[in-house]
DNA sequence: GGATGTGAAGTCGTTCACAGCT
DNA sequence: AGCTGTGAACGACTTCACATCC
């Protein structure tokens, strides 16, 4: 199975469906429509349809999805039924903020390594604001730590100045994926899965709509 | 003017050009062609051109487009010019860190108000974290408030189960736009701008990506 | 009967290719 | 000559509509 033609809608379509399948779970209910759940996500029916025809048949004609069935279809899909390790680079108040608050994250992520050029500066601080001890490592260890904590994905946090190059250092070791939260467009090889997360943007989005088309 | 059609993506993709050309700026460049943006930006020179056709005639054939013409040009287009106030609800974790960490948000925009449904709970933790006092307010304040200090933009904060009820209070406010950090769909009525920004969907994004699309 | 699964139609966004300006 | 601005071609995603199956 290669699933390349999936559109990168669909994959976000259906986080948001196995998080709303778990709060039906919760309740007791034990099957949903693709109407209802369209519902429940904001879109349409048949997209919900459409979206899991990419992935196989999980319904039943005439009864809807069988909730805790779909779910953990939905979740081996997504990679959800496995431990993804993260390393966070750039402990300033994001980084330290994301290494803080791991609640932040699923159960199925899980951070592995902090890097940061300062470590020393920033040992202190963050140690005292998470009350205990932080091993903070500095980026030159990348490849080496990388391979041994077997790093799946790396969190870029960094000043955006500073992206392109722990880019080309997570390029060279065994690192596959990024998610980028400096404002910057990083340069990277084929062969890695890079999503940008820079959340002005989004407040720029919401600041036009209210400027041109509301009301 | 109204640009009732300007697709999404192209708002976002302006927040990018607008930062790269503030770089660009810093550097003392005066002119950029829509193919150098592009490359910087990760797209297609031709996407830029249509991007800015959206709104105006920005360049100039054979020469490409003056600088700090086009920033302003697309800042205007944004409503980045102006300043936009904030509202956080719900100070937990996460918006607890955005209420300290000022910084995460450019300067146009400010944040004029707190909310939490146990002000008196929240306020001494945060207030230490701070290293000032730090007023919160209880949601029943909200359109007294937002009225008061002009609140353009809720940023929705808290745990997900209260996510509906906090838009329902927005709804009957004057608040017009939302961003919402839950990983809930959010239903309101017609005339406002909502936006999400839940990150673990990227993340299961990144995820997924590394699971079936690299090598 | 009722809800899924899916080809076909429709809509939206991107890329091409070149005319038009400077 | 070079780069923008843009109609037309293309491609991708969404929605419709109905045949299919429980």
């Amino acid at each position: 199975m290669k699933f390349s033609k999936v559109p990168e809608a669909t994959i976000r379509r259906l986080s948001a469906y196995v998080r709303h399948l778990e709060v039906l779970e919760e309740k007791g209910e034990v099957v949903v429509s693709s109407a209802s759940l369209a519902e429940s996500c904001g879109v349409n029916a048949a997209q919900v349809r459409k979206d899991l025809a990419y992935f196989g048949e999980f319904g039943i004609r005439g009864v809807g999805y069988y909730i805790k069935d779909l779910s953990d279809n939905i979740k081996t899909i997504l990679g959800l039924n496995r431990e993804w390790h993260l390393a966070i680079i750039g402990i300033g108040n994001l980084g330290s903020s994301l290494l803080f608050y791991k609640d932040f994250f699923k159960k199925n992520y899980k951070i592995v390594a902090a890097f940061d050029v300062d470590p020393a500066g920033v040992v202190g601080r963050v140690s005292e604001k998470i009350g205990k001890p932080v091993e903070i490592l500095h980026p030159e260890q990348l490849q080496e730590v990388a391979r041994d904590r077997r790093i799946d994905i790396a969190i870029i946090a960094t000043p955006a100045s500073e992206a392109q190059k722990v880019a080309d250092q997570i390029a060279q070791s065994s690192i596959r994926g990024i998610l980028n939260f400096t404002p910057t467009q990083i340069q990277m090889p084929k062969g890695f899965a890079v999503k940008n997360y820079f959340f002005t943007t989004i407040l720029d989005n919401v600041a036009y709509l209210l400027r041109w088309r509301v009301k």
